[in-house]
DNA sequence: ATTTCATATGCCATTATATGCATATGAAAT
DNA sequence: ATTTCATATGCATATAATGGCATATGAAAT
Protein backbone atom coordinates (compact mmCIF):
# COMPACT_ATOMS: atom_id res chain seq x y z
CA UNK A 1 0.00 0.00 0.00
CA UNK A 2 2.77 2.38 1.05
CA UNK A 3 5.34 1.18 -0.19
CA UNK A 4 7.11 3.87 -2.32
CA UNK A 5 10.02 2.70 -3.92
CA UNK A 6 12.74 5.07 -3.28
CA UNK A 7 14.08 4.23 -7.36
CA UNK A 8 12.92 3.04 -10.58
CA UNK A 9 14.97 -0.19 -10.15
CA UNK A 10 14.36 -0.97 -6.60
CA UNK A 11 12.36 -3.94 -8.00
CA UNK A 12 14.84 -5.15 -9.47
CA UNK A 13 17.65 -4.67 -7.30
CA UNK A 14 14.63 -6.44 -4.31
CA UNK A 15 14.65 -9.57 -6.47
CA UNK A 16 18.56 -9.65 -6.91
CA UNK A 17 19.31 -9.29 -3.75
CA UNK A 18 16.19 -11.46 -2.40
CA UNK A 19 18.20 -14.05 -4.09
CA UNK A 20 21.71 -12.87 -3.30
CA UNK A 21 21.87 -15.14 0.56
CA UNK A 22 22.05 -19.16 0.17
CA UNK A 23 19.32 -20.23 1.89
CA UNK A 24 17.21 -17.69 -0.07
CA UNK A 25 17.88 -19.17 -3.35
CA UNK A 26 17.55 -22.45 -2.21
CA UNK A 27 14.26 -22.23 -1.30
CA UNK A 28 13.53 -20.45 -4.75
CA UNK A 29 15.45 -23.49 -6.47
CA UNK A 30 13.11 -25.58 -4.57
CA UNK A 31 10.17 -23.80 -4.86
CA UNK A 32 10.74 -23.87 -8.80
CA UNK A 33 12.18 -27.16 -9.22
CA UNK A 34 9.20 -29.19 -7.32
CA UNK A 35 6.74 -26.79 -9.10
CA UNK A 36 4.39 -27.07 -6.46
CA UNK A 37 3.37 -25.67 -3.10
CA UNK A 38 5.71 -26.29 0.23
CA UNK A 39 4.84 -25.38 3.33
CA UNK A 40 7.40 -23.64 6.16
CA UNK A 41 7.70 -27.27 8.10
CA UNK A 42 8.83 -29.19 4.97
CA UNK A 43 11.24 -26.51 3.97
CA UNK A 44 12.76 -26.78 7.39
CA UNK A 45 13.39 -30.34 7.40
CA UNK A 46 14.60 -29.90 3.76
CA UNK A 47 17.22 -27.52 4.05
CA UNK A 48 17.99 -28.22 7.73
CA UNK A 49 17.43 -24.55 8.48
CA UNK A 50 15.60 -23.64 12.16
CA UNK A 51 12.07 -22.43 11.95
CA UNK A 52 12.59 -18.55 12.66
CA UNK A 53 14.78 -18.06 10.00
CA UNK A 54 13.21 -19.85 7.18
CA UNK A 55 10.43 -17.78 8.19
CA UNK A 56 12.15 -14.68 7.83
CA UNK A 57 13.83 -15.66 4.58
CA UNK A 58 10.21 -16.64 3.20
CA UNK A 59 9.21 -12.78 4.06
CA UNK A 60 12.05 -11.64 2.05
CA UNK A 61 10.95 -13.40 -0.90
CA UNK A 62 7.47 -12.75 -0.54
CA UNK A 63 8.41 -8.71 0.08
CA UNK A 64 10.32 -8.92 -3.35
CA UNK A 65 7.35 -10.40 -5.16
CA UNK A 66 8.77 -13.98 -5.91
CA UNK A 67 6.49 -16.14 -3.60
CA UNK A 68 3.47 -16.48 -2.97
CA UNK A 69 1.63 -17.25 0.61
CA UNK A 70 -2.06 -19.52 0.99
CA UNK A 71 -2.51 -20.95 4.56
CA UNK A 72 -4.19 -23.84 5.21
CA UNK A 73 -5.02 -24.38 8.76
CA UNK A 74 -2.02 -24.65 10.30
CA UNK A 75 0.00 -24.77 7.88
CA UNK A 76 1.33 -21.84 5.19
CA UNK A 77 2.02 -23.03 1.91
CA UNK A 78 4.52 -21.03 -0.11
CA UNK A 79 4.81 -21.25 -4.16
CA UNK A 80 6.70 -19.70 -6.56
CA UNK A 81 4.15 -16.41 -7.94
CA UNK A 82 4.24 -17.42 -11.45
CA UNK A 83 5.15 -15.09 -14.75
CA UNK A 84 4.80 -11.51 -13.40
CA UNK A 85 6.71 -10.34 -16.30
CA UNK A 86 10.21 -10.95 -18.32
CA UNK A 87 12.54 -10.02 -16.19
CA UNK A 88 11.28 -12.42 -13.26
CA UNK A 89 11.07 -15.13 -16.27
CA UNK A 90 14.49 -14.91 -16.73
CA UNK A 91 15.45 -14.27 -13.11
CA UNK A 92 13.77 -17.85 -13.01
CA UNK A 93 15.48 -19.60 -15.80
CA UNK A 94 18.70 -18.29 -13.82
CA UNK A 95 17.88 -19.68 -11.22
CA UNK A 96 16.87 -23.27 -12.77
CA UNK A 97 20.40 -23.26 -14.68
CA UNK A 98 21.87 -24.25 -11.10
CA UNK A 99 22.59 -27.81 -11.37
CA UNK A 100 20.66 -30.19 -9.46
CA UNK A 101 23.80 -31.96 -8.19
CA UNK A 102 24.48 -28.90 -5.85
CA UNK A 103 21.33 -29.87 -4.65
CA UNK A 104 21.57 -33.37 -4.07
CA UNK A 105 21.16 -33.73 -0.28
CA UNK A 106 18.03 -31.29 -0.53
CA UNK A 107 16.25 -33.25 -3.55
CA UNK A 108 16.43 -36.19 -1.35
CA UNK A 109 14.95 -34.83 1.42
CA UNK A 110 12.50 -33.23 -0.31
CA UNK A 111 10.79 -36.23 -1.61
CA UNK A 112 11.48 -38.05 1.38
CA UNK A 113 9.65 -34.83 3.08
CA UNK A 114 6.56 -34.59 0.63
CA UNK A 115 6.21 -38.04 0.52
CA UNK A 116 4.78 -38.42 4.22
CA UNK A 117 1.58 -35.93 3.06
CA UNK A 118 -1.44 -37.53 3.07
CA UNK A 119 -3.42 -36.95 0.35
CA UNK A 120 -1.58 -34.29 -1.09
CA UNK A 121 -1.81 -32.62 2.89
CA UNK A 122 0.89 -32.02 4.49
CA UNK A 123 0.03 -33.46 7.64
CA UNK A 124 3.34 -33.42 9.93
CA UNK A 125 5.35 -30.59 11.24
CA UNK A 126 8.72 -30.36 12.02
CA UNK A 127 11.17 -33.21 13.12
CA UNK A 128 14.57 -31.79 13.53
CA UNK A 129 15.33 -28.52 15.04
CA UNK A 130 18.71 -27.42 15.60
CA UNK B 1 44.37 -18.28 -5.88
CA UNK B 2 43.33 -18.57 -2.40
CA UNK B 3 39.41 -18.13 -2.88
CA UNK B 4 37.76 -20.75 -0.78
CA UNK B 5 34.63 -21.06 -1.66
CA UNK B 6 32.49 -21.57 1.64
CA UNK B 7 29.22 -22.75 -0.28
CA UNK B 8 28.69 -24.41 -3.89
CA UNK B 9 26.03 -21.52 -3.68
CA UNK B 10 28.46 -19.20 -3.52
CA UNK B 11 28.99 -18.02 -7.06
CA UNK B 12 25.42 -17.44 -7.51
CA UNK B 13 25.06 -15.63 -4.59
CA UNK B 14 27.90 -13.68 -5.09
CA UNK B 15 26.55 -12.94 -8.79
CA UNK B 16 23.04 -11.85 -7.33
CA UNK B 17 24.06 -9.75 -4.67
CA UNK B 18 26.16 -7.83 -7.02
CA UNK B 19 23.57 -6.75 -9.07
CA UNK B 20 21.54 -5.82 -6.11
CA UNK B 21 23.00 -2.22 -6.03
CA UNK B 22 20.96 0.32 -8.33
CA UNK B 23 24.73 1.81 -9.24
CA UNK B 24 25.50 -1.62 -10.25
CA UNK B 25 22.83 -3.07 -11.54
CA UNK B 26 23.02 0.39 -14.09
CA UNK B 27 26.90 -0.51 -14.91
CA UNK B 28 26.06 -3.86 -16.18
CA UNK B 29 22.72 -2.80 -18.15
CA UNK B 30 24.90 0.22 -19.45
CA UNK B 31 27.87 -2.33 -20.40
CA UNK B 32 25.47 -5.07 -21.67
CA UNK B 33 23.72 -2.44 -23.89
CA UNK B 34 26.68 -0.69 -25.54
CA UNK B 35 28.65 -3.86 -25.87
CA UNK B 36 31.68 -2.06 -26.06
CA UNK B 37 34.30 -0.92 -23.02
CA UNK B 38 33.64 1.78 -21.32
CA UNK B 39 36.32 3.32 -18.73
CA UNK B 40 35.88 4.28 -15.61
CA UNK B 41 35.65 8.15 -16.10
CA UNK B 42 32.48 7.65 -18.70
CA UNK B 43 30.73 5.45 -16.09
CA UNK B 44 30.85 8.49 -13.85
CA UNK B 45 29.55 10.95 -16.25
CA UNK B 46 26.74 8.80 -17.41
CA UNK B 47 25.70 7.53 -13.90
CA UNK B 48 26.36 11.24 -11.97
CA UNK B 49 27.94 8.74 -9.46
CA UNK B 50 31.56 10.04 -8.14
CA UNK B 51 35.11 8.39 -9.04
CA UNK B 52 35.41 6.41 -5.62
CA UNK B 53 31.90 4.73 -5.77
CA UNK B 54 31.78 3.61 -8.89
CA UNK B 55 35.58 2.03 -8.65
CA UNK B 56 34.59 0.36 -5.50
CA UNK B 57 31.53 -0.93 -7.36
CA UNK B 58 33.38 -2.07 -10.26
CA UNK B 59 35.69 -3.98 -7.95
CA UNK B 60 32.37 -5.88 -6.56
CA UNK B 61 30.92 -6.71 -10.16
CA UNK B 62 34.78 -7.73 -11.07
CA UNK B 63 34.50 -9.92 -8.50
CA UNK B 64 31.56 -11.93 -9.05
CA UNK B 65 32.84 -12.65 -12.57
CA UNK B 66 30.60 -9.86 -14.12
CA UNK B 67 33.26 -7.91 -15.42
CA UNK B 68 36.91 -7.58 -16.95
CA UNK B 69 38.92 -4.96 -16.92
CA UNK B 70 41.58 -3.80 -19.13
CA UNK B 71 43.89 -1.07 -18.62
CA UNK B 72 44.61 1.07 -21.61
CA UNK B 73 47.39 3.72 -20.21
CA UNK B 74 46.01 6.46 -17.79
CA UNK B 75 42.26 4.73 -18.64
CA UNK B 76 40.89 1.62 -17.45
CA UNK B 77 38.16 0.21 -19.17
CA UNK B 78 35.68 -2.03 -18.17
CA UNK B 79 33.15 -4.94 -20.47
CA UNK B 80 31.38 -7.59 -20.04
CA UNK B 81 32.54 -10.88 -19.45
CA UNK B 82 31.01 -12.44 -22.35
CA UNK B 83 29.39 -16.29 -21.89
CA UNK B 84 30.66 -17.98 -19.20
CA UNK B 85 27.71 -20.15 -18.20
CA UNK B 86 24.20 -20.76 -18.47
CA UNK B 87 23.59 -19.17 -15.52
CA UNK B 88 25.55 -16.07 -16.20
CA UNK B 89 23.30 -16.02 -19.56
CA UNK B 90 20.37 -16.10 -18.34
CA UNK B 91 21.43 -13.56 -15.56
CA UNK B 92 22.73 -11.06 -18.77
CA UNK B 93 19.13 -11.55 -20.23
CA UNK B 94 17.24 -10.54 -16.85
CA UNK B 95 18.94 -7.35 -16.59
CA UNK B 96 18.58 -6.52 -20.40
CA UNK B 97 14.96 -6.74 -19.82
CA UNK B 98 15.27 -3.72 -18.18
CA UNK B 99 13.37 -1.05 -20.03
CA UNK B 100 15.28 1.54 -22.12
CA UNK B 101 12.92 4.23 -20.45
CA UNK B 102 14.45 3.69 -17.05
CA UNK B 103 17.59 4.54 -18.26
CA UNK B 104 16.67 7.40 -21.01
CA UNK B 105 19.01 9.86 -18.98
CA UNK B 106 21.72 7.16 -18.84
CA UNK B 107 22.02 6.43 -22.20
CA UNK B 108 21.35 10.04 -23.27
CA UNK B 109 24.58 11.23 -21.48
CA UNK B 110 26.45 7.58 -22.50
CA UNK B 111 25.97 8.75 -26.41
CA UNK B 112 27.40 11.95 -25.14
CA UNK B 113 30.45 10.91 -23.93
CA UNK B 114 31.03 8.37 -26.01
CA UNK B 115 30.76 10.42 -28.70
CA UNK B 116 33.71 12.56 -26.97
CA UNK B 117 36.22 9.93 -27.61
CA UNK B 118 38.35 10.49 -30.81
CA UNK B 119 38.90 7.16 -32.86
CA UNK B 120 37.17 5.13 -30.49
CA UNK B 121 39.83 6.22 -27.62
CA UNK B 122 38.56 8.01 -24.51
CA UNK B 123 40.54 10.80 -24.26
CA UNK B 124 39.05 13.52 -21.50
CA UNK B 125 38.55 12.77 -17.97
CA UNK B 126 36.21 13.66 -15.53
CA UNK B 127 34.23 16.91 -16.22
CA UNK B 128 31.40 16.19 -13.34
CA UNK B 129 32.33 16.13 -9.76
CA UNK B 130 29.70 15.71 -7.16
C1' DA C 1 -10.81 -23.46 28.32
C1' DT C 2 -6.44 -25.23 27.81
C1' DT C 3 -2.91 -27.29 25.35
C1' DT C 4 -0.46 -28.26 21.27
C1' DC C 5 1.31 -27.30 17.00
C1' DA C 6 2.86 -24.33 12.90
C1' DT C 7 4.41 -20.10 11.94
C1' DA C 8 5.63 -15.19 12.63
C1' DT C 9 7.93 -11.51 14.88
C1' DG C 10 10.46 -8.43 18.08
C1' DC C 11 14.84 -7.67 20.26
C1' DC C 12 19.75 -8.02 20.52
C1' DA C 13 24.49 -8.88 19.01
C1' DT C 14 27.29 -9.56 15.16
C1' DT C 15 28.63 -8.84 10.73
C1' DA C 16 28.33 -6.94 6.10
C1' DT C 17 27.64 -2.98 2.99
C1' DA C 18 27.69 1.67 1.26
C1' DT C 19 29.28 6.25 1.40
C1' DG C 20 32.41 10.17 2.19
C1' DC C 21 36.87 11.80 2.54
C1' DA C 22 41.75 11.55 2.20
C1' DT C 23 45.36 9.66 0.11
C1' DA C 24 48.00 6.26 -2.69
C1' DT C 25 49.38 4.43 -7.20
C1' DG C 26 50.95 4.66 -11.55
C1' DA C 27 50.92 6.37 -16.32
C1' DA C 28 51.46 10.40 -19.28
C1' DA C 29 52.62 15.11 -19.97
C1' DT C 30 55.55 18.95 -18.90
C1' DA D 1 62.06 15.26 -11.85
C1' DT D 2 57.76 17.18 -11.17
C1' DT D 3 53.12 17.76 -12.14
C1' DT D 4 48.82 16.23 -13.82
C1' DC D 5 45.42 13.07 -14.64
C1' DA D 6 42.72 8.52 -14.09
C1' DT D 7 41.85 5.23 -10.97
C1' DA D 8 42.21 2.54 -6.67
C1' DT D 9 42.16 1.99 -1.81
C1' DG D 10 42.32 2.58 3.32
C1' DC D 11 39.83 4.43 7.11
C1' DA D 12 35.77 6.08 9.59
C1' DT D 13 31.08 5.99 9.94
C1' DA D 14 26.19 5.16 8.90
C1' DT D 15 23.05 1.83 7.71
C1' DA D 16 21.30 -2.68 6.60
C1' DA D 17 21.32 -7.76 6.88
C1' DT D 18 21.77 -12.02 9.55
C1' DG D 19 21.26 -15.31 13.10
C1' DG D 20 20.00 -16.66 17.84
C1' DC D 21 16.63 -16.59 21.27
C1' DA D 22 12.33 -15.64 23.38
C1' DT D 23 7.84 -14.89 22.69
C1' DA D 24 3.50 -13.88 20.17
C1' DT D 25 -0.28 -15.35 17.14
C1' DG D 26 -3.70 -18.14 15.67
C1' DA D 27 -5.63 -22.59 14.25
C1' DA D 28 -6.63 -27.27 15.64
C1' DA D 29 -6.90 -30.83 19.06
C1' DT D 30 -8.01 -32.20 23.70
Amino acid sequence: MSEQKLNPFEHYTDIFKALSDVTRLKIMWLLLSIDSKICVSEIIDVLCENQYNVSKHLKILKKAGLVYEKKEGKWTFYHYCGSTGYFEDMVKKAVLTIPEDKMVNEIERCKKRLSMRVDGKCVVGTESED
